[in-house]
RNA sequence: GGGGAAGUGUCGGAACUGGCAGACGAGCAUGACUUAGGAUCAUGUGCCGAAAGGCGUGGGGGUUCAAAUCCCCCCUUCCCCA
């Protein structure tokens, strides 16, 4: 008997070997089709869970079987290596960023190592080194060069007990996490992305394969309205402007203002505010402030506010309006003034039911007789209450009412959108220094190119109130101008995560590359990724500005693609116990146990098993000892060999039964071809759980094949090989194994992928089904072949379906090649 | 509040373009072998029923010769956005 199958053994042996003969290394290669396949590269979190191989073994598999395919596969790995929870680290256990990101990266490619997938490691990328984001940094300034980098105010969130600024993760409910003290904001000047530039076009998503759903999402987050801006009259001692301007996507709605809210931001609500509202107001804004935006904005809560005491007139009908402060008006939307229409809008109508303001019908709902509304009306309707657009349709009125503001010059067609520019500063340690000087002479300076990378200083001070050691950092700080030479201040901000993997994908095609970011003539070779997968959580923003950037670099000239991403997928999530894995619920999932037990092999294919991959499944014990056992079903079936050698058309007995050698032949290798044929098919649209289950079905005849010792050796090892060719994308340790055993030369990872022929795939006989008013009634078995003149002889012929027909007249007959006849009877 | 996805045995799930519901696996049950193992093999396993047969894909209605699949209404869960 032979040995048993012992995974640890077999992959250690294998992953050894693959490694010293570089068998995954990919170079340029001209005479092949190319294929990047990309994995989002983790955070360098310190452990890699059961979601993290939930993210990389059915990649990697899609990326063996294209290999195997022909293709000359990129399939690169690296670490996402800036960010907070690295400075958390040096704050609270006294351990550098640098050291704690480190010693991370080295676990977790250790636990990746165990996967056994095709990563060619000399292509590993590290987001933190001097040498990546020198790179980083350089972008920066292209961008700074190309007017898409720009300086400005933006709101960040102040600890006041710390004296820092908070990122959003490190507010709870409104207080900050280190201290517990109550959170505000404060204004401060930072780097900006003009993102906003491409905003069309990042709503377009011509020409590459991505998820319906993701497509929304961005779109949603693009949030382009096409509408108008109205002017109003203003007039208010000690105010210099004549008008408050203000966007809607309901002209036709403007009769109807009863009331104008200003977002507390707004510059205007201090110069506006009467002396005996003032206290009021003050405090309402104060009180705003320390809102998130998604509870300023939430419907579930009251919609509140304060009259700040004055008015302005709307020109179409000259009535006085008051004007509010309500904080679910933003600034960052549209002017950051919005005019309240109750009537028409709901969260009008709710402001205006709780202050009594008037709600004045201007859009009639159909067979509206003057009465009060219960809600707000949002649909279209006709005109009423407006004067000379009295009786259009609300519809025409949009375009009525923008004509005559226009004519008038009172206001002007615009298009606003949700989408802000990127803020790109942090007030932290942890990330690439944005590369600016501060000279008192010169003003903003730009460090020079060949003066890169801006070094992070090593010897920097983490203080306990996670405040940026950079800005007390001296020799950081202080430098002289490089255009002037007089003492100058660097920028003391380093830039958004965001930021370094917006690039990275370029950074693999030539991670070598030390005079430019990358080598153009390889990432043309490469580029753009032919399939991205990863989680849906980074539908947005991370996806979102890697296409920013892309078309940025594609404007200078620097790559000559639209999009970075040809194929988007997104994987599901694995969860335990019914819920998501995280470290606060203590319920993380490390592979690295049932590595040691079952094998990554085992790993690899059960994670595909549960369930398909977009839905994500729940991580279960029990299943995966289902997979070990068909491994070891393999394993016997194939270590064991087979020895018959039978010639020429026998019959050949055993338990009783007569076996027609010939067919039996046929049958296996009509399946064998039919399992080619599912497994490529499930593989090409990452359809995982069904290709695996198209393999255990072919292990499990081929066992009874074994038993009956029905075939001819040479039938036998053709199927064998195929079995193990499919297998060997998800088990590439025990597929490399049992092909050396079956005494082929080293390495399965390194032939083509079998090939059916469809004329052998064919079904000779199939089971017709028939039906009696739908009902299924009897199944009987018919060559392929049968005509329909056939099936309906037989079909009428059945005994069971002949007791149906009693008495009965057979009004119509159904057929569908190849399934089913269907009897129509009264 | 808006948008999206989903709801199928005891459990994870399968079912091409509307055509045999429950593939494959887990679990459970019975048996075999035994160098006792979380091993391997065999058989069974949607529900009701002795059987014939009937019922059955969250609930209700509809379209169709035929619906898990298409349409309408409702319920539940999850995700995203506001």
């Amino acid at each position: 008997m032979v040995d048993k199958y012992d995974p640890q053994e077999i992959e250690r042996k294998w992953q050894q070997r693959w490694a010293e003969d570089g068998l995954y290394k990919v170079t340029e290669d001209s005479a092949k089709p190319k294929w990047y396949a990309l994995t989002m590269f983790p955070y360098t979190s310190g452990d890699l869970h059961i979601g993290h191989w939930y993210a990389m073994a059915p990649s990697d598999v899609h990326a063996r079987f294209k290999r195997m395919q022909g293709y000359n596969v990129l399939h690169p790995m690296g670490f996402d290596a800036f960010g907070l929870p690295a400075e958390n680290a040096a704050i609270s256990r006294g351990i550098h960023p640098f050291n704690w990101t480190m010693q991370n990266i080295e676990n977790m490619r250790r636990q990746l190592k165990s996967i056994g997938a095709i990563y060619d490691w000399s292509r590993e990328v590290f987001t933190c080194l001097p040498e990546y984001y020198k790179w980083t940094q350089w972008f920066f300034l292209k961008l700074y060069e190309s007017g898409l980098a720009y300086r400005g105010k933006a709101p960040v969130n102040w600890c006041p007990h710390c004296q820092t600024v908070l990122a959003n993760e490190q507010v709870v409910e409104g207080f900050c996490e280190r201290c517990g003290a109550a959170v505000g904001r404060r204004d401060l000047e930072q780097w900006f992305f003009r993102i906003t530039k491409y905003a069309d076009e990042l709503m377009e998503h011509n020409g590459i394969d991505w998820p319906e759903r993701i497509k929304t999402m961005q779109r949603n987050w693009v949030g382009k309205s096409v509408g108008t801006e109205i002017s109003f009259a203003l007039d208010h001692p000690g105010v210099d402007g004549r008008e408050i301007r203000v966007f809607t996507t309901r002209p036709d709605t403007v009769f109807g203002v009863t009331f104008m809210v200003l977002a507390p931001e707004h510059p205007l609500v201090a110069e506006l505010t009467s002396p005996d509202k003032r206290a009021e107001v003050e405090e309402y804004v104060a009180r705003s402030q320390r809102q998130t935006e998604i509870e300023r904005l939430s419907t579930e809560r009251e919609k509140d506010g304060v009259f700040i005491g004055a008015y302005v007139v709307n020109r179409l009908n000259g009535e006085r309006v008051p004007i509010w402060v309500a904080d679910y008006v933003l600034l960052g939307y549209g002017t950051g003034v919005v005019m309240g229409v109750p009537a028409h809008d709901e969260r009008d109508f709710a402001f205006a039911k709780r202050y009594n303001l008037p709600i004045r019908v201007v859009v009639a709902p159909p067979g509206w007789r003057g009465e009060e509304l219960e809600e707000a009306y949002t649909e279209p309707g006709t005109m009423v209450n407006s004067g000379q657009f009295d009786g259009l349709p609300s519809r025409q009125g949009i375009e009525a009412i923008s004509d005559f503001l226009e004519e008038k010059g009172w206001g002007k067609r615009a298009v606003t959108y949700r989408l802000r520019d990127w803020l790109i500063s942090r007030q932290r340690y942890w990330g690439a220094p944005i590369p600016m000087i501060y000279c008192p002479d010169c003003g903003i300076v730009p460090v020079p190119e060949e003066d890169l990378p801006v070094l992070l200083p090593e010897d920097a001070e983490f203080k306990p109130t996670g405040e940026s050691p950079l800005k007390y950092h001296e020799q950081f700080v202080n430098t002289t101008c490089p255009r002037c030479g007089v003492p100058a201040k660097r920028e003391t901000d380093t830039m958004d995560t965001f930021m370094c993997s917006s690039w990275y994908f370029l950074r693999y095609a030539s991670p070598d590359c030390d005079n430019a970011p990358f080598d153009a003539e390889r990432v043309r070779y490469w580029l753009p990724v032919d399939l991205y997968t990863g989680g849906a959580e980074h539908a947005v923003m991370h996806l979102f500005y890697a296409r920013f950037f892309i078309k940025a670099l594609r404007d200078m000239g620097l790559v000559d693609f639209d999009e970075p991403f040809s194929r988007l997928f997104n994987q599901g999530v694995i969860i335990v116990e019914r819920q998501k894995m995280s470290k606060s619920r203590g319920n993380v999932i490390t592979p690295d146990e049932y590595v040691s037990e079952l094998g990554a092999d085992a790993v690899r294919a059960y994670l595909m098993f549960v369930a398909p991959w977009e839905q994500g499944g729940e991580w279960d014990d029990s299943g995966i000892s289902g997979i070990s056992r068909w491994f070891n079903r393999v394993w016997n079936l194939v270590a064991g060999g087979y020895e018959q050698k039978i010639t020429g058309l026998v019959l050949k007995r055993l338990k009783g039964e007569q076996i027609d050698i010939e067919q039996a032949e046929r049958q296996l290798s009509r399946l064998t071809h039919q399992t080619i044929r599912k497994v490529t098919d499930d593989l090409e649209r990452l359809r995982f759980n069904t290709m695996l289950a198209a393999l255990m079905e072919f292990t499990n005849y081929l066992a009874r094949v074994k038993e009956e010792g029905a075939v001819d050796v040479s039938g036998w090892k053709e199927a064998i090989d195929t079995l193990l060719l499919l297998l060997a994308p998800t088990a590439p340790h025990l597929a490399e194994e049992l092909w050396q055993q079956t005494g082929h030369s080293y390495s399965i990872h390194n032939q083509s992928w079998p090939k059916w022929a469809e004329e052998l795939a064919k079904d000779e006989e199939i089971t017709l089904v028939v039906q009696v008013n739908g009902k299924l009634r009897d199944r009987i078995v018919v060559p392929a072949s049968m005509t329909e003149a056939e099936a309906r002889q037989a079909a009428l012929e059945s005994q069971r379906v002949k007791a149906y027909l009693e008495g009965k007249e057979v009004i119509n007959i159904v057929y569908v090649p190849g399934r089913l006849v269907n009897l129509v009877v009264r």
